[in-house]
RNA sequence: GCCCGGGUGGCGGAAUCGGUAGACGCAGCGGAUUCAAAAUCCGCCGCCGCAAGGUGUGGGGGUUCGAGUCCCCCCCCGGGCACCA
């Protein structure tokens, strides 16, 4: 778009660049609107122009595009991809008109075969390398629909289309090995120190890594297991369990296995209510939401497992509430030191045994119980509880149990040898205990679990693997990608449409050149956005992935997106980084080195009824609110007001920033957008003030144009000796202006004080009315500074502005002037026992005993003192002095 | 359920390191200008109170000379929870 000069250019290797994470909104269903860009992207642009000399722009067309949800049905797919385009078309025609320096010639779009090639490329050599990976994984299945369910579609445990009763089924999958990087990704953090902190938390946590022991229990010999097993001792006779609390391991009363656990379908062979209960876990969706927050229910599996340490028989039970994706499927039970064991244990009657000893835990516990005590009655459960202990003397609660159970104090007890001991020592002994029964070792243990990439819904990029008879999964080679999605596809709203393209499916095997059947499953739209910030370096590059440009450009200095992706495809991102770095193709560890995470915008939301009782979303910008009543403006008539939620297309509650440019004009509409809140929160939008952005600016403009009018200015520095006081008050505060906006711009990226600051100074500046030659000087000096301030946030009018004060000069970002800034005296406020109650003016270099004096000294302090003698005089310098009696 | 945020006037928000709560703007009210209106300009504007003063940052408790900010308990709202992206 060029036109717009660069503020300022440190000397750099290259210039700062800003990565946008543009998402293209989705308008398919809202043909009557057309394309309606949704606000948040707006304003996520907003924030760019003040770092960025160059922009780049994503449009992410797999990834925001794919037309699988509620329109599918209404919808053909046919050219899916031409409408993506069509839509990036209407969004980068907006973004040029906001006037942001974006850097076109960059712009790729996801959808197209010359950029997911190399996705396939990339896929093909990790593949070979082992990173990727097929192994059986759990997918939601819809048994009248025929076909996956998305967590999204998947309501109350039904399919949201078909209503039917949803089922757990396993599908063989294509994985990322992400868990190999699980180290790297967590300490890579502590790299990251422009990363929001909540974000390297949540990503913390999100990879989990946590030491501990992983255990096995051996089957016990006796009851009635089929025990198909005849040849001795193997490895199906081990039940092995992760604990991070090995410590406890005396207190174990039961084991408990996820429903999938070979070792429950073993028991349910022979006991129907068993397989019975098995098939219930089955049921319903795989979101892990769904299975923290439903009944805990279990079963006996009539199975007993022998204490590894103490030879004891203990009970296998199947519980709903083990996940068998996470550790080894299996967990020992300690329902005295754990909640949820806890709960399962008293539900079903099954046995409690504390092992671990409070009265020799921490003050903090103590605390603990007491605040509860002092805050709230213990709930009937917490009392019971802690009665059942009494003979320990000690009272636990819900909450300073698990308090405890986190900080690892106490020390053991009814645990035979490891009495006394603490955390550590006890974990020590028991592993090594364990350890020489070949029964377990110390282990580290992550959350975070490896990607399953396989989708089964059509749009996406295709897995470039082909099925053969005798050479097996082959990896398409090189010379033969891209294997390209076809996009005339009809679908009929079961399976994968792909499945049943013949052109698609059958192909030669690349090794043997034998028939052979191409995967039709395609890659999850969260690779494509993984690397598409690389691309951006060399988005022209038809004979590979990334060429030295890669270098030269990453990582980005900037990266902008919302919050939402806060774990997820930042994760991803980072780990194909090093995925990419590891195959030679970028040197750097990280993708981005500052990260800014936006939050939502939201809007209110209209509808009406139809006579079925369906809900018909009406967007915002079609309804008219008065008097608290709000009526569709096509035909009069009121509509129900939703409530206030993020912009979805599936409340076309979308605002088109189109209309509040088209009225006030780019400036004025990315003004009142930066203006509004800070970028980390999220936004409820509203028109209300637009209006006062407009204003301030045709202020601005008024008063330039009056000053430029005053002619030219008398030489520099006249009556430089003579000003008067409020003239230094005014160059004064336009320094600290000039300050406050750069730091609040480059260090705190809010741009809605910055702003504010401005408004400041141009309301001071406005109630300086003199023309003599040091008011115009000033007034000259603080007209450019507050246009340059402003030009990062209203290019446009600062540019005229700009070239109306000072003809022919480019525009330069202002620098502080020190001297500008140095008071004589200062004002303190005056507090008497913390209670303002005035004010004192002292000099600026007072020391303490002097501004003692003075506060003593001051009209409101002897009032309030009513002479008593002070106690103690605490005095902050330059802010207060606080006088306790 | 678990992890991460958030809750401040009628509204959007400010208060950056524990130090004047409500900057700036919107809306509202009063005035100037105008034949009138719009626009513009000036002033007022948390709540209670005539005032002095009191009170106030989701609720309760605590630490401190001083708490929106720190600690404990509780409530509510949002994001994420691996197939929405």
């Amino acid at each position: 778009m060029g036109g717009r000069r660069p503020l300022s250019c440190p000397r750099r290797r290259r210039p700062p660049q800003v990565l946008l994470s543009v998402d293209v909104p989705v308008s398919i269903g809202q043909a009557a609107h057309g394309p309606r860009a949704q606000l948040h992207h707006r304003r996520r642009a907003g924030a760019l122009p003040c770092h960025a000399r160059l922009q780049r722009h994503a449009a992410d067309g797999l990834g925001r595009l794919r037309p699988a949800r509620r329109e599918r049905r209404d919808r053909q797919w046919r050219a899916a991809c031409a409408m993506d385009l069509r839509n990036i078309d209407h969004m980068r025609a907006q973004l040029m008109a906001l006037g942001f320096a974006i850097d076109w010639s960059r712009e790729l779009a996801t959808c197209k075969p010359d950029y997911y090639r190399w996705e396939q490329w990339l896929f093909t050599r990790l593949f070979e390398k082992g990173v990727i990976y097929k192994k059986m994984a759990t997918v939601n299945w819809d048994p009248v629909d025929q076909t996956v369910l998305a967590n999204e579609q998947v309501i109350d445990g039904r399919g949201w289309r078909s209503g039917a009763l949803v089922e757990k089924r396993d599908i063989p999958m294509y994985f990322f090995r992400i868990t190999q990087y699980a180290d790297e990704l967590l300490n890579g953090l502590d790299t990251l120190p422009g990363w929001p902190e909540r974000v390297k938390t949540m990503q913390a946590n999100w990879i989990g890594r946590s030491t501990g022991v992983r255990l096995a229990f051996p089957l016990a010999a006796a009851g009635e297991q089929a025990a198909p097993h005849a040849s001795g001792p193997t490895s199906d006779d081990l039940l092995w369990v992760f604990t991070t609390r090995a410590d406890t391991l005396m207190g174990a009363t039961f084991v408990a296995v996820a429903a999938e656990h070979p070792l429950a379908a073993r028991a349910a062979a022979n006991n129907p209510a068993l397989a019975a209960f098995i098939d219930e876990c089955k049921q319903g969706s795989v979101a892990e939401a769904d299975m923290a927050t439903m009944e805990k229910k279990g079963m006996d599996t009539g199975l007993n497992v022998v204490h590894p340490l103490t030879g004891e028989d203990i009970p296998v039970w199947v519980g709903n509430y083990v996940l068998m994706s996470y550790g080894e499927g299996a967990v020992m039970a300690v329902p005295a030191h754990d909640e949820r064991d806890f709960g399962f244990a008293r539900q079903y009657g099954l046995p409690i045994r504390q092992v671990i000893d409070a009265r020799e835990s921490s003050r903090a516990l103590r605390q603990a119980i007491a605040d509860t005590r002092k805050n709230r009655a213990l709930s009937a459960e917490e009392a019971e509880f802690s009665e059942s202990f009494a003979e320990h003397a000690t009272e636990f609660t819900d909450r300073a149990w698990q308090d405890w159970y986190a900080s690892k104090e106490g020390v053991c007890i009814n645990s035979g040898k490891y009495d006394g001991l603490g955390y550590d020592a006890a974990v020590d002994a028991i592993a090594a205990d364990l350890a020489a029964l070949g029964l377990g070792e110390k282990k580290t243990q992550f959350r975070l679990r490896d990607w399953g990439i396989s989708r089964q819904r059509y749009w996406g990029c295709p897995i470039p693997i082909v099925h053969c008879d005798s050479c097996g999964d082959v990896p398409v080679p090189a010379a033969q990608l891209p294997v390209v999605l076809p996009e005339d596809v009809v679908p009929d709203g079961a399976g994968n449409p792909l499945n049943r393209r013949a052109d698609f499916v059958d192909c030669a095997c690349p090794k043997c050149g034998g028939a052979a059947r191409r995967e039709t499953d395609t890659m999850d739209t969260f690779v494509e956005s993984s690397w598409y910030y690389a691309r951006y370096a060399c988005p022209d590059l038809a004979a590979g992935m990334l060429d030295t440009r890669a270098d030269t450009w990453l990582p980005v200095d900037q990266y902008i997106g919302g919050i939402e992706h806060a774990i997820l495809h930042l994760l991803y991102a980072r780990f194909f980084h090093k995925l990419m770095r590891d195959e030679g193709l970028l040197a750097s560890d990280e993708p981005f080195t500052r990260l800014l995470t936006q939050g939502m915008v939201v809007a209110d939301t209209f509808y009406r009824e139809d006579a079925s009782g369906k809900k018909l979303w009406i967007n915002p910008g079609d309804v008219e609110v008065k008097e608290g009543i709000a009526i569709l403006k096509a035909d009069g008539q009121p509509v129900i007001v939703g409530g206030t939620e993020k912009m979805s297309k599936s409340k076309n509650n979308g605002v088109d920033p189109q209309a509040l440019i088209d009225r006030y004009g780019a400036d004025t509409a990315r003004l009142f957008t930066m203006f509004a809140a800070p970028p980390e929160q999220s936004l409820e939008w509203s028109d209300a003030g637009v209006e006062g952005a407009q204003r301030f600016l045709k202020r601005l403009w008024k008063m330039v144009y009056e000053h430029v009018q005053g002619g030219p200015l008398p030489p520099a520095g006249e009556g430089a000796n003579t000003r008067p006081k409020q003239i230094d008050d005014l160059r004064r505060q336009l320094h600290q202006t000039i300050q406050k906006v750069a730091d609040d711009i480059e260090r705190r990226k809010q741009f809605n004080t910055a702003i504010a600051a401005v408004m400041e100074l141009m309301n001071a500046l406005a109630k300086q009315d003199g023309d003599d030659a040091a008011t115009r000087a000033v007034r000259q000096e603080a007209l450019e500074a507050a246009v340059a301030l402003l030009a990062p946030i209203v290019p446009h009018i600062a540019e005229t502005l700009y070239a109306e004060l000072k003809p022919g000069a480019t525009l330069t970002w202002p620098t502080v002037d020190e001297a500008a800034l140095v008071q004589d005296e200062i004002e303190l406020i005056l507090q008497v026992n913390g209670k303002l109650r005035g004010s004192v003016r002292v000099a600026a270099a007072a020391d303490k005993a002097a501004i003692e004096a003075a506060a003593l000294a001051s009209e409101p302090a002897r009032k309030y003192l009513e002479g008593r003698p002070p106690k103690k005089i605490v005095v902050v310098p330059g802010r207060l002095v606080n006088i306790v009696v």
